[in-house]
DNA sequence: TAGAGTGAGCTT
DNA sequence: AGCTCACTCTAT
């Protein structure tokens, strides 16, 4: 009997809409010993192989690429001679089990891509990369480069540490009462799910900022792990690199040998080897970023999300997921709890928490006795002077820290020296020649640069519309602020915190260690000193610049800007001292603030869902976007109106799909991007499952319609 | 008229 | 993405 093996290859959707393809297979062995042969079709589901893939150049073997077996097929489509062979097993891959490949299948059917699409990115680059490999004297395809990382690899591939690591005995802080409360209606929550066989619903904690969500995580996550000599479990985070006490916390908790973190900060080497340690169910406790999601996990027990509500969770090139709810999937698929935390849930997973969908935990005190919220002022700047962006209230607070020898800290969301910089003459502005955007001043640089694309250029001697040479910054960016505080507290140590200034490696560490270490005094700064931490000496907090947010067109606008100043906002009086934070804006009516000065989530939540429930926008119903970007705007806009047109068809055809809504094609808000011009499709639907029947549909059509321009479909789209 | 350069098409 | 094929342009 003949059969065929059908192999995910990582090529784009639009080339192979499955992303399957089928192969003979022929006797293989694979490095933990087993013979993958003719007679056990079976056996081979699961295994990633190097076959070759695409044109042989001339006089050579066609190149190799890595792929997994998803299926094994009694015959193939494909005309048996144009079946090429499998040539090895990739060393070091432990075999997929049934339920990973399922996630995959998911993932690759829910965000409508290619099952290589998908399941590739789950592997280290090392394994990736067919290159890496070659056959060894004796014919053994091994890894090429490295060899060190490969040597200690396989010693851990054979030796003892292939076991699961023994977690230390837990070495946990003690619990305020609201969090050992929390702790045990989590705890007492699954076993119930447990005893009574149902599925574990996600449970949301739901704990103001500093009010010890991570203790409460760790200490279920240690029940857990004592349970279960090999239990593994998940935590992801937005981003390891700006919470490098999370992974020093776990260490300390579970020991070091227990512990891996997998984030893009790790070089192949580092990363492999994490990896590793994780797939073959050593590590016990893994952290990682979105991408660790994906990771193969034998013993996954337990999911922890930390800030479940974090942009950085959404995949924004390649496959365009979000780890949130691929985790979610994943904790459903294999009945284990999940917990999602956060201080400013997402709406999506709060209204789950508000229907019942959702288990719902709170934690509404500070966990440091005598720490409390902090008082938010908010200073109307039309009627306050303000000099060089700083109002006076703010000026004196900061002058009040100063005198107590505290920390003040300033959120200024813009990086560079000035936003724009135009001509007085004509008001001509240096506008970037790819993109639809201004230029930033940057001073250190002393050029233009563009945020979008990353072109600088020097700023022009004259205008080039009128030839005057008064050409000037306007408007401010954290380094115009750090100029402006350092003249106004010449004495003051100020520091700037963005991603200029934490661009060399370690620059960041150096940074929070200064500021650990009480050697600065004002700290200004991006989004970057939103997240996570935790500096009790830190008093005034100032944001400024933020009123561009409460009038975004994108519905999403006012959710994501309300947490992001919750976050910041959060940072101040952590510890035992008060804190207090300033607010400039000049729409202090709007009734966002209201919210925020009461740090009322749940009431401006329940008015925000109610406005999105009227319209039908997530999460009352499931948002699609076509997008398609083009040398020149008007064909990329004529074929966003063909993908309209042929959604038209398939809905005038199949009577179910006529509660889709497919809007018009439009430009999309950043038109303009690195030359490409682009225009964008949205549809809607009240049910996602309706939704999800048709972009398969959609998809087909707009593949068959062999488009020559870039395109995609993004489904739960965060940006409309 | 050979050689360089460019764009389209295909991968099992 | 990686490669070839088929086409055009150009210097001789």
């Amino acid at each position: 009997m003949t059969w065929v093996l059908r192999i995910a290859c990582d090529v784009p959707v639009t080339v192979a809409m499955e992303g399957l393809f089928d192969y003979m297979p022929r006797e293989l062995r694979c490095d933990d010993g087993q013979i993958l042969g003719l007679d056990q079709p079976e056996a081979w589901i699961g295994r990633a192989l190097l076959v070759p893939f695409g044109r042989a150049a001339k006089g050579k073997e066609p190149p190799l690429v890595v792929g997994w077996v998803f299926e094994v097929a009694e015959h193939s489509d494909v005309p048996i001679d144009k079946l090429k062979s499998v040539i090895a097993v990739v060393p070091g891959v432990p075999r997929a089990d049934a339920h990973w490949l399922q996630l995959m299948r998911f993932m690759a059917r829910y965000y409508q891509r290619g099952l290589g699409e998908v399941s590739l990115p789950a592997l280290p680059n090392k394994l990736r990369v067919a290159r890496n490999f070659a056959p060894d004297a004796s014919g053994t395809w091994q890894l090429k480069s490295g060899k060190r990382v490969w040597q200690s690899w396989q010693k851990t591939w054979q030796s003892d540490q292939q076991r699961p690591a023994a977690v230390q005995r837990s070495n946990h802080l003690q619990l305020t009462t609201t969090q050992q409360r929390v702790l045990d209606d989590l705890l007492s929550t699954r076993s119930t799910y447990q005893t009574q066989q149902q599925n574990h619903a996600p449970q949301l904690l739901f704990g103001v900022t500093g009010s010890g969500k991570t203790e409460v995580y760790l200490q279920y996550l240690a029940q857990i792990l004592s349970e279960d000599d090999a239990a593994q479990v998940l935590i992801l985070v937005p981003e390891i690199n700006l919470t490098p006490q999370f992974l020093q916390r776990l260490i300390a908790c579970f020991g070091s040998d227990s512990v891996v973190s997998l984030h893009s900060g790790l070089n192949d080497g580092a990363r492999l080897l994490a990896w590793w340690r994780a797939t073959n169910g050593h590590a016990r406790v893994v952290l990682g970023t979105r991408l660790s999601v994906l990771t193969m996990l034998p013993h996954l027990k337990a999911i922890v999300v930390d800030e479940e509500h974090d942009a950085s969770y959404r995949q924004q090139d390649g496959v365009r997921y979000s780890a949130r709810d691929v985790a979610i999937y994943r904790a459903n698929q294999l009945n284990i709890p999940i917990i999602l935390g956060s201080a400013t849930p997402s709406f999506e997973t709060w209204a789950n928490a508000q229907s019942g969908r959702y288990g719902l935990h709170f934690l509404r005190d500070r966990a440091i006795a005598g720490a409390s919220l902090p008082k938010i002022h908010l200073l109307n700047t039309t009627q306050l002077p303000v000099q060089e962006g700083l109002s006076v209230p703010l000026v004196e607070a900061i002058d009040g820290a100063l005198s107590r020898g505290q920390m003040s800290l300033i959120f200024q969301n813009r990086r560079g020296y000035a936003p724009v910089v135009y001509c007085t003459y004509c008001g001509w502005m240096a506008d970037c020649t790819a993109c639809s955007a201004h230029m930033v001043y940057h001073k250190n640089t002393r050029r233009l640069h563009c945020h979008h694309c990353g072109t600088q250029r020097a700023i022009p001697k004259q205008c080039p519309t009128c030839g005057n040479s008064d050409i000037v910054p306007l408007g401010q960016g954290t380094q115009r602020l750090e100029e402006t505080l350092q003249a106004r507290w010449p004495r003051a140590r100020v520091l700037r915190l963005d991603a200029d200034s934490t661009r060399a490696k370690g620059a960041l560490e150096k940074h929070l260690t200064q500021i650990a270490e009480g050697e600065v005094d004002i700290v200004v700064g991006t989004q970057i000193l939103a997240k996570g931490h935790d500096w009790d000496n830190l008093t005034v907090v100032g944001v400024l610049d933020v009123d561009g947010g409460l009038f975004a067109q994108d519905y999403r606008a006012p959710e994501r800007l309300f947490a992001q100043l919750q976050q910041v906002i959060g940072r101040a009086g952590r510890g035992q001292l008060a804190g207090e934070v300033l607010i400039q804006s000049r729409f202090v009516e709007h009734s966002m603030w209201a919210h925020l000065l009461a740090h009322d989530f749940e009431l401006f939540a329940q008015e925000e869902l109610m406005v999105r429930e009227q319209l039908g926008l997530p999460p009352f119903g499931a948002n699609a976007l076509f997008q398609v970007g083009a040398d020149a705007y008007k064909d990329a806009l004529a074929f966003a109106q063909t993908a309209r047109e042929l959604a038209l068809a398939i809905i005038a055809e199949q009577p179910q799909f006529t509660t889709i809504t497919i809007n018009a094609a439009v430009p999309m808000h950043m038109m303009r991007v690195k030359h490409s011009e682009r225009a964008q499709v949205l549809v809607e639907c009240a049910s996602r499952a309706r939704l999800q029947a048709f972009l398969p549909l959609w998809q087909q059509a707009i593949v068959a319609q062999k488009p020559r321009l870039t395109w995609l479909i993004e489904v739960d789209p965060a940006d409309i």
